[in-house]
DNA sequence: TCAACTTACGAACACCGTAATGATA
DNA sequence: TATCATTACGGTGTTCGTAAGTTGA
């Protein structure tokens, strides 16, 4: 079982159809056709019958296509927070700190944080007065 | 993005290491090393990072195996939920009905029954006292 | 007879293992 | 130098598209 043909078997479903399915993906009706059989073997159920001129889910099928977009939801839920994480690897900080915890804390975080995310610059400014007093 | 992808990755970080990783997959070490890589490169990250003698996993790394933990134990469900629905293909069912529901109701919804699961056979037997009666 | 799916087959790509190379303690 | 990961490369299996065949209204 793979995600490429969850993905094709979703695509069948939407559309009660191989061949539109096969549009949407940009395949053939053969590819199709094959991953959903491909499918069908992996987990030895079948997914569509034939009813007339058109396409119907089975049992097993309607049971599949809940499965499915849980996991492509899952999938695109992942990526989204991968692309998001990768902020980190571009972003900018800028800092400002009252003196004592700018000479005695921020020098060792600073060093573990550029070492852990290289990609990121930090500007610094240490100051005599309170962040909050800048305000005024 | 693939299964096998996720598959490899989660090995790699449950053991903290890829060769160990290939050895629980039956794979060989670069085999595993070109799938995180190829993970790596489909997701744009970097999920794990060596750290002297040993491997650790990134923000990135930390994130995904949450994400690939859900998406395993969705399709093992899904697999598992295709094995019971495949006893319907093999099925036997066993029927008693009194004599006004057998004569009117029954034909109708077994052979459409049937039709959809022609594997299971189907016993019926038809009688005049009601079902519950039938305990005494 | 037309529309849709299946089968057949050759080309392109992906994945694996072996072997050689690189890095680190 | 010993261990672990990466790079290089050839063989195998998978997936695709094209083309021909089959089925159903």
């Amino acid at each position: 079982m793979t995600f490429h043909q969850l993905r094709v078997f979703m695509a069948v479903a939407r559309h009660h159809s191989y061949s539109r399915a096969a549009e949407e993906l940009h395949l053939t009706q053969p590819a199709v056709s094959a991953q959903v059989r491909e499918l069908e073997r992996a987990v030895d159920a079948t997914f569509f019958e034939r009813v007339g001129r058109n396409i119907v889910l089975t049992e097993a099928g309607k049971e599949l296509l809940a499965y499915a977009q849980k996991v492509s939801t899952l999938i695109d839920e992942a990526r989204i927070a991968m692309q998001e994480l990768d902020g980190l690897k571009r972003g900018r900080i800028a800092l400002a700190a009252v003196s004592t915890a700018g000479a005695y804390v921020l020098p060792s975080l600073l060093g573990a944080f550029r070492n852990r995310y290289p990609g990121i610059s930090i500007s610094l400014e240490v100051t005599n007065r309170a962040i909050v007093s800048q305000r005024g």
